[in-house]
RNA sequence: CGCGGGGUGGAGCAGUCUGGCAGCUCGUCGGGCUCAUAACCCGAAGGUCGGAGGUUCAAAUCCUCCCCCCGCAA
């Protein structure tokens, strides 16, 4: 049996790490994951899903703060790995560790390589108003997903999907991929296309302002946001002393004729519509600070959003 | 022991600081008005105020402990 190694560290590796595990023809010799952080309230370090996992499969599990430093090295060269399985890992792995496993390192990027490489492909895809999108596995080697491309499989993205749900999909979508690949990698049929640079893109890791609404936008680009960011980090504005944070939302083709982020309508009967730069969006779902998030129209029967408010602008 | 907000009829909230009739915006049900209505008018039902204990003549409100939800931070 193949000796494999596994790294990966968030909900988006479970899948392909269950699937190695369960599959009956490898090994999995080891899992690689970030060490445990501080997370939810209690702010005491939880195991990430890939750590659960594995130790749910009875996998050895190895956590480096940089697996680049010798300790992982040789960490890894004790392993001896056939191949590495990279999934959603969040470090960089360096020549050295490339060069350990025979048949090379397998990394499943949440893209249609060459397109959206980087840290937060499927994110970025929503935002972007991309209609499909898939998973791609490929040979990493030491630039930012821009080794050769082995297999990809396509899907298309649900008008109205969140990041959050599309991640779900296109994790199992990847753990099957990488059975295929290893598969045929193993068999040594496996195709290997280079990337064409002229049609890559790069797209940068999430940060909290990437949630930031431009009510300046259209309305249809703002609704890419807010389901582009959901789970985290939120789609928020600004409303006077407080931020707001947007869940659910639609975009409607009406024109505004006011100045973009101005509170329109808000009725708990009729709901909440904000003017856009191009369009009317209405605010479906939506969380108040220390509050849980809510209906648009529930939240309007215990509080007022008077109509000519402006969002978008702190007080 | 990371910081903070919250739990009040079916929904969302006010009331708690300063103890004293269970309140607001809706929803539901019944009736009325209307060509008609999600509009308007009249009326009604629906609450162990998260739980337990304590203080008090009197507790949603003050004290103690517990349960649950959420935001920040990571």
């Amino acid at each position: 049996m193949m000796r494999v190694v596994f790294m990966g560290t968030p909900a988006f590796a479970e899948p392909s790490l269950r699937a190695l595990a369960e599959s009956g023809r490898y090994e999995v010799v080891g899992v690689v994951c970030q060490p445990d952080r501080p997370k939810g309230r209690s702010g005491k370090p939880q195991a990430c899903p890939a750590k659960q996992c594995a130790l749910s499969e009875g996998i050895p599990v190895y956590q480096f703060e940089r697996i680049r430093r010798p300790e992982g090295v040789q960490t890894l060269r004790s392993l001896a790995p056939d191949v590495c399985v990279t999934a959603a890992f969040g470090q960089i792995l360096s020549q050295e560790l490339l060069d350990i496993p025979r048949l090379g390192t397998v990394n499943v990027h949440a893209s249609l390589l060459p397109k959206y490489r980087g840290s937060a492909p499927i994110n970025w895809c929503i935002i972007n108003g991309e209609t499909e999108t898939g998973v791609t596995t490929m040979l990493t080697d030491k630039g930012m997903d821009t080794g050769d491309m082995l297999l990809s499989a396509r899907t298309p993205i649900g008008p109205d999907e969140t990041a959050g749900e599309l991640t779900q999909r296109l994790s199992v979508l990847g753990a099957q991929l990488l059975l295929q690949t290893l598969q045929q990698l193993e068999a040594g049929v496996c195709p290997r296309t280079p990337q064409n640079p002229d049609e890559a893109s790069y797209y940068p890791l999430l940060k909290k302002e990437t949630g930031l609404i431009d009510w300046t936008k259209p309305a249809r680009a703002i609704f890419n946001l807010v389901r582009g960011v959901d789970p985290w980090p939120g789609a928020y504005t600004p409303m006077g002393s407080e931020t707001l944070k947007v869940w659910k939302a639609a975009a409607h083709a009406q024109s505004a004729g006011a100045q973009p982020g101005t509170v329109l309508r808000s009725s708990a009967r009729e709901g909440l519509f904000v003017a856009t730069g191009d369009g009317v969006l209405e605010l479906l779902e939506i969380q108040a600070p220390g509050s849980r998030r809510m209906n648009a129209k529930d939240y309007l029967r215990g509080h007022a959003i008077p109509a000519g408010t402006l969002l978008g602008r702190a007080e």
